[in-house]
DNA sequence: AAATTAAGTCAGTACTATTGACGTATTTTC
DNA sequence: GAAAATACGTCAATAGTACTGACTTAATTT
């Protein structure tokens, strides 16, 4: 096949659409709008050599205050390895702590300090105007949807990571740690 | 293990939620639904040694045939150093053909080939299979909120990249604002 | 003819992620 | 109490995606 003249390599000038049954014009949206999202904090992360590992950890350390590695691990989905590098880059600026299990002494709790809780609030704020300037117009009711979409678009059975902060709603509570 | 007894290093205690006026269950949903968004054409990409940026450049090639280099960089945001590995595999493949632009031979169009277009659609059928199912009992007007949020939520100034496909909407135009 | 532009390439670096292996402390099991 | 399992940390090696800067080639514009 050293041949690049056939019709296998031949040019297709037509785009597609939705044509083919595929929503192309929400994936691509998708995709926008996701990039424009994380656009924002990630000029903050530069200040501080921090790149988006960093923030998805100091999220969710300030979201479940307490949770362990492992569960950290899982919520990310990403390896030990993965996560020791960032972790511990967190530690030693003072953003997390982590204090020993009290049940388990060789789990490793991880609770955000004062500086750390700030970095996360500072790498939200910025998020949070562009969603509610998304939903300027729009009513308790649109605001519901997108929450019911988005919900819909995570795996079912990852579904249990995301109910576990209350302060929302759905009767879906399960007393976690 | 020095020592780290002090005030800023203290363990907050008390989880992060909507209270200090930050939309945390969107951007947590958002994340979650990103990440298992894009986590189905990754187990497609994986068969044939392709990432994400593969993926990515595949869908724009497809959705805007014959899309310059230097076009393409712009809706990726990424360099041309970054954009070349990439697609130089995608033409290696036999996924992308490039053709000298009519107007100006210095510009390299892009094209898909039916190769191309069938990967690009296969990478896109999962994910919009998703959509359809997290949009299951929703209506017209449903479906356009969504699109109207997803679609706030991009930068203004960028939202040019969006509407270059037409085949989608019929009548409605940027009548108003 | 000179300057600019589009694209390609080379070298070097950084970040995020991966797998595999190993060490240490702690808990559980027998 | 010894052995096995678990939670975490760490070392080494690798990959994918991105970056900056510098340079070349070809074509267009001035």
């Amino acid at each position: 096949m050293t041949d690049r003249n056939h019709a296998a390599v031949k040019p297709i000038r037509t785009a597609v659409t939705d044509e083919d049954g595929i929503d192309f014009a929400i994936i691509e949206l998708f995709f926008f709008a996701y990039r424009d999202f994380t656009s924002d904090p990630d000029q903050i992360l530069a200040d501080y050599g921090f790149g988006r590992a960093h923030h998805r950890v100091l999220h969710f350390v300030n979201r479940r205050p307490g949770l362990t590695v492992a569960e950290l691990l899982d919520v990310l989905k990403i390896t030990k390895q993965s996560l020791a590098r960032v972790l511990k880059q967190l530690i030693d600026t003072d953003h997390i702590v982590q204090l020993q299990g009290p049940r388990d002494r060789r789990q490793r709790e991880l609770y955000p300090t004062a500086k750390g809780r700030a970095l996360a609030l500072a790498l939200a704020r910025p998020q949070s105007r562009r969603i509610r300037a998304a939903l300027e117009d729009s009513g308790t009711t649109e605001r519901a949807m997108i929450e019911r979409f988005l919900e819909a678009m995570v795996n079912p059975e990852l579904r249990t990571q995301i109910g576990i902060v209350p302060a929302k709603m759905s009767g879906k509570s399960h007393g976690d740690h």
